[in-house]
DNA sequence: ATTAAGTTTAACCATATGGTTTAATTTAGG
DNA sequence: CCTAAATTAAACCATATGGTTAAACTTAAT
């Protein structure tokens, strides 16, 4: 049970682990575009980004709707809830060491 | 100036891309631990988790202090903001898939 | 019917990752 | 001082990852 929801967030977060991954998400943020399009700022051969597709299609953030030739890509952020609400159990933690620093600060250094 | 930020990115969502190492940071929500403690629960050479324990640690997740033959580890959550931060981009996106899937159930399926 | 566009697949390569075992290192305790 | 404990380092192995190029496939256009 658990480890199926875990297998996944493997999969998401190593998804979200690759700046060109992450580019290619804020991309998709504008609406879908073609693998063609998702490929085109990166200086990557056309097959390197395609793989970067199916990586991050795998991990769910990436839905692909072939139309003919094209392969229309959308942007589905559902899986990233899991990531966060995993990140969220951490949140207290890191928000102690802001509010200590910004106390520190505000105490004059 | 992006690229280092970006960096640590990567190490961030690749060091928490693995249910070894999020149930050892999970561990250290309790407290500071030694890396015995912290590999004692795996199914793994001490080895083995001694090197997870290292990749926490270049992530920034994780902080040693040496005391003796002891190395205590400490939970440092900081560097989970940074990836806190890149996922809320995409919360209005995973927060419109739930409205709408709640809407669905609402109207009765 | 050909050709060209958009994409994937396959084969390959270098390096990274996750694991092992054995050896080395440092330090605590009898 | 010697041994045992806590840990890393080193050498190794299998598989994954990120990249390449070349070939294959599907569909659009001429």
């Amino acid at each position: 049970m658990v480890k199926l929801n875990d297998q996944h967030l493997d999969a998401v977060f190593a998804a979200l682990a690759d700046p060109t991954r992450r580019a290619m998400l804020q991309h998709l943020e504008h609406g879908p575009c073609s693998v063609g399009e998702l490929a085109g700022p990166f200086d990557m051969s056309f097959a390197g980004a395609s793989k970067h597709v199916k990586v991050l299609e795998k991990a769910g953030l990436v839905t692909r709707e072939v139309q003919g030739r094209i392969h229309h890509c959308h942007l589905n952020a559902t899986p990233m809830a899991e990531a966060d609400a995993w990140l969220q159990r951490y949140r207290v933690f890191w928000n102690d060491k802001l509010d200590a620093l910004e106390q520190a600060i505000k105490d004059g250094d």
